[in-house]
DNA sequence: ATGAAAGCGCTAACAT
DNA sequence: ATGTTAGCGCTTTCAT
């Protein structure tokens, strides 16, 4: 700024003026100083001016990992809205340890974030303090909790489980099997398990086999076939998510599809619209939609083997 | 600080020493200031420290696109490598267009990014003008060619054409198809159907599918499945890239491993070695491995048909 | 070992 | 419409 102020004999003020887009600047010496910042290659530094101003324009994602597909595509959704609006990101991975949560929360604020998206409800004392004392919009997102400490903007995960269900119960299965990945480091899951196990009873040799994640559909698709088990004919097999490849597999996939992208959309911007204009957070709940492929039948109709 | 030094009786002097780890304090005087900051929760403020060191450690990542879990894998590498180093990272995504790739650049940039890490070798003029004025450290990964302009840290994407092929001819194919997606946009998958090209004639009903991604694969893999086409028996079929579930897919398919996560964490530390100790950045090749399972077999001995 | 003071590059009153 | 000036919160000589 100094520099441009010097090469067009105008004042600091002018040229700082004409970066912010401020509407009282002569169109003349606007121009003046467009062309004197082009000719110089200068860019304003962001660290000057986030001192300046107490503003970053900066967001913080804390990712369980971007080891699975599912959390790129939220990432990828966090990323293109928090562009659109100006507003950079920085992301932190966390591998579901919600200790580190905290610290890399830590560091995220420290570089500035003025805003943070995390993941499901559990979080650590050193989380909520790091928070409580900072004014700091944060959104949990994946889960959908009106009574959560902080607002919330994802499923119901419990109905989620019991949509699968209802699937898999009106295509007329009785025995179904449940499918899923570790429960201790995640709670979405736990909640989707909960809201099947709450309608289920155990029973033996099952019809269907509901996968909490498209992942684990795949595996056990696969699994299938190498146990010449006809899926559906025999067995059938639903997941969750509707990944990419959901639909091309074989046979493709039944499954319910989570609006993962847009969730990142809708997190980013309920924390960008608190920023830019006050706008309050709200919860706000996802839905999702059954998409039935030919990965599940009903239950064949007499006993085999 | 100002707070720290107020609670404690000292200068802003003696506390930044302390944050800073500097020698020169006395213990007694350092556990002091210590527990004013943990009393107070006091955080430094980064766009302070950043505008006064003129140092940010952050690094900016410029992505292609995080909706393939390629690149989420690679992201993941620059991100556990940055944090392990206390740096930061910020991502921007450039859907795999130069021009976008430039602004995106800029605004890491502005926003304090020390180091950038790309894709590929095919640059904008305004990408290119960026990083010449300033002596940003920029490296380009995916891709090893020591005559780029920038320092490569990745593949001989050719050589992996070859590599892939020559399991295929082994194997004893000779009428080999080739499957791969838009080469508009990508010069990485360019280079390695040039490889695969350059050793290959145009011969009809092929024995062989290279396939230059995974998720081609699977999709091929699917799609001979519901033609009925037996793989390997009849046809067989690689990929490239080693996704995570390649060894489990039906057949396990037989692929080239890509070091995606290594990749990402090299890039980083090139970065983060030159920008802590100005170690010069050197152009890296990456070797692949064959990972044969058992989509691939020799090719059916008798013409069927 | 500690302190005083001068910036880092920008924005934002307040003047003019 | 433009200029002056005082910080923003930290680091860093230079003194002491």
């Amino acid at each position: 700024v100094r520099g441009i102020a010097g090469a067009t004999g105008l004042s600091v003020a002018t040229v700082s003026r004409v970066i912010n887009g401020a509407i009282n600047v002569a169109p003349r010496t606007r121009r003046q100083v467009l062309d004197a910042i082009a000719a110089a290659g200068f860019e304003p530094n962001a660290a000057a001016r986030a001192l300046s101003t107490r503003r970053s324009r900066t967001l913080g994602a804390l990712i369980p990992t971007l080891a699975h597909s599912i959390f790129a595509t939220f990432l990828n959704g966090i990323e293109r809205e928090s562009a659109r609006h100006g507003y950079a990101l920085v992301v932190a991975t966390t591998g579901n340890d919600i200790a580190v949560e905290a610290a890399r929360a830590r560091d995220l604020l420290q570089l500035g974030a003025e805003g943070l998206i995390v993941s499901g409800a559990r979080r650590d004392a050193g989380f909520e303090a790091l928070i409580a004392q900072r004014r700091l919009p944060v959104v949990a997102t994946s889960i959908y909790n009106p009574r959560y400490v902080l607002p919330t903007i994802g499923y119901d995960n419990r109905a989620l489980g019991r949509l699968a269900l209802r699937h898999l119960r009106d295509l007329g299965h009785r025995r179904i099997a449940v499918l899923h990945g570790p429960l201790a480091e995640n709670d979405r899951t736990r909640l989707r398990l909960a809201g099947v196990r709450a309608a289920l009873g155990t029973r033996p040799t099952p019809t269907a086999l509901l996968c909490l994640s498209d992942v684990l559909a795949l595996g056990a698709l696969f699994e299938a076939r190498r146990a010449t088990i006809e899926v559906p004919a025999q067995l059938s097999i639903m997941g969750f998510d509707d990944l990419d490849w959901a639909a091309v597999c074989e046979p493709p996939l039944t499954t319910l599809r989570l609006p993962t992208a847009r969730m990142g959309e809708l997190a980013a911007r309920a924390l960008i619209d608190f920023l830019d204009r006050g706008a309050p957070i709200r919860a706000c709940l996802l839905a999702a939609d059954t998409v039935v492929r030919e990965s599940t039948a009903a239950p064949p109709t007499r006993r085999r083997r």
